[in-house]
RNA sequence: GGCGGGUUGCCCGAGCGGCCAAUGGGAGGGGACUGUAAAUCCCCCGGCUCUGCCUUCGAAGGUUCAAAUCCUUCACCCGCCA
């Protein structure tokens, strides 16, 4: 916020900066504030940390002045975007497309100002211009203007063809795509669209659809995908995605997934995900080659994210747990208030006290740290559950009162930091 | 349309009547070392009422004491010829 930086030259030193149309009049264009949109198509009940990097780089768009078009895909999504793809996808059903659609619609909308007095955010969904148009509508006024030799030139739609095949229908995708840059720019004078590389084909599309039908330009700008030092795909555990719905990854575990990334990794997210400076990023950086073991850029990096997903609120909250959990202190020093607050944050399971307490493996599964009792008993064998940070090998170990922590909580670890807790009640 | 090859556990890929829950690699998990990191080394890696039992090798039937392995039909993929 200190000092004016130019929004390309930003982009870049973020590495957010894959490939543009003519640079030099881009940059002309956007001395002036102008209206752009980014697509996310309701493939999942909710964005993950993967959607993050193009949605946050439309926020700083709109931090720079110009006007954000948040385009939830409540038409594509019912067609399927092939690029990246090497499978044909199966289709979801419209009430479910439906449902997501709300469901992203208020997760992007969280990142967008649309109370900015001189360019609010806008949301749209492409339901709204497709669906009133009829097949032969849409056949001679879009279609038309598509060449299928070019449409089959598509990387998407090549390697696709390479690999086994492509459906009429997701081979229609990048029309509709296009149809849609089309539609912001008669409704909105959109000349922006950015995207994921693996977007750049049906982006041009679009500016040609553009050209030919309104004799109008416009621009491309993507975002490279983000690699991760060791080659594996980022945004993803072995559990799954990270989602930003807080129901679908909870906002400890959201934490923690920051927290842990690759020393190699944590100045690169704080670039692409961070809205610190240049200057601010690059002191973080300084501290951490100083002292990795610190890990003070992993905790900015967490923290922020944290607080603009979730709220500053449940960051405090989740990084107090953390520190209770794996503080040094001895987790029987914990009073009950701090442990049974750090403790709301972890998945857990409870125990009636009219009840026998399950067995050990049984307690461990119940939880869901592990996944099944086969997997609860190879982990108890091979040394990796503990109990209240104590390492408990017996597989037939029982669980008495004594070992809830206050009378009413056990925490069960797997592993170095996987943890969970039962209550006593 | 004809002929041939394929479909194996999360992924890739061996197996081609019993010794197969199924070689190997990757991913993943645990331990040691560290820093709730990486690299490295060791171990594990279908499920359960766990010295045994159950369910898995595209789907459904069949042959056999016994099938991932043989036969039949179906589905999908990949080649070659029309």
């Amino acid at each position: 916020m200190s000092t004016v930086v130019d929004l390309l030259d930003d982009l870049k030193w973020r590495g957010l900066f894959a490939q543009s149309t003519d640079e030099k009049a881009l940059r002309e264009s956007l001395k002036k504030p102008i209206t752009l949109y980014i697509g996310f198509d309701p493939t999942a009940p909710s964005l993950h940390v993967g959607n993050l990097v193009v949605l946050l780089a439309l926020r700083r768009f709109q931090l720079a002045g110009h006007n954000p078009i948040a385009l939830v895909g409540g038409a594509t999504g019912l067609i399927g975007d092939p690029s990246g793809k090497n499978e044909e996808r199966s289709l979801n059903t419209t009430d479910v497309v439906a449902e997501w659609v709300g469901r992203i619609k208020g997760q992007v909308s969280k990142f967008l100002d649309f109370d900015a007095p001189k360019n609010p955010a806008i949301v749209a969904n492409n339901l709204d211009w497709t669906s009133p148009l009829s097949a032969i509508e849409f056949l001679r006024d879009v279609g038309k203007h598509f060449s299928v030799n070019q449409m089959l030139a598509k990387d998407s739609v090549a390697s696709r063809l390479e690999a086994g095949g492509i459906s009429y229908t997701e081979f229609s995708y990048q029309v509709l795509q296009s149809f849609d840059f089309l539609e912001l720019y008669r409704r909105n004078n959109c000349t922006l669209q950015l995207g994921g590389s693996d977007q750049w084909g049906n982006i041009v599309g679009g500016l040609d659809l553009i050209r030919r039908v309104e004799g109008g330009s416009g621009h491309a700008l993507t975002i490279p995908l983000l690699a991760k030092a060791d080659g594996t795909k980022f945004g993803k555990t072995a559990g799954g995605s990270i989602w930003l719905d807080p129901q679908m990854t909870s906002p400890y575990a959201f934490f923690q997934y920051w927290l842990n990334t690759d020393d190699k990794d944590v100045i690169n997210f704080l670039k692409v995900f961070s809205f610190k400076s240049r200057e601010e990023i690059e002191s973080i950086e300084k501290l951490h080659n100083e002292n990795p073991g610190a890990r003070e850029a992993h905790r900015e990096l967490a923290r922020e994210l944290t607080s603009l997903v979730h709220s500053v609120e449940i960051c405090e909250r989740v990084e107090a747990a953390a520190r209770a959990l794996f503080g040094q202190g001895e987790l029987n020093e914990l009073d009950e208030a701090t442990l049974s607050s750090a403790l709301a944050e972890l998945p857990r399971t409870t125990v009636s006290k009219k009840e026998e307490i399950p067995s050990w493996v049984d307690l461990l599964a119940a939880t869901g740290v592990v996944d099944s009792k086969s997997a609860a008993r190879r982990i108890v064998k091979e040394g990796g559950a503990y109990l209240n940070n104590v390492k408990v090998t017996a597989e037939d170990f029982a669980l008495s009162k004594s070992d809830f922590l206050c009378g009413k909580y056990a925490i069960l670890r797997k592993g170095k930091r996987d943890l969970a807790a039962v209550e006593l009640i």
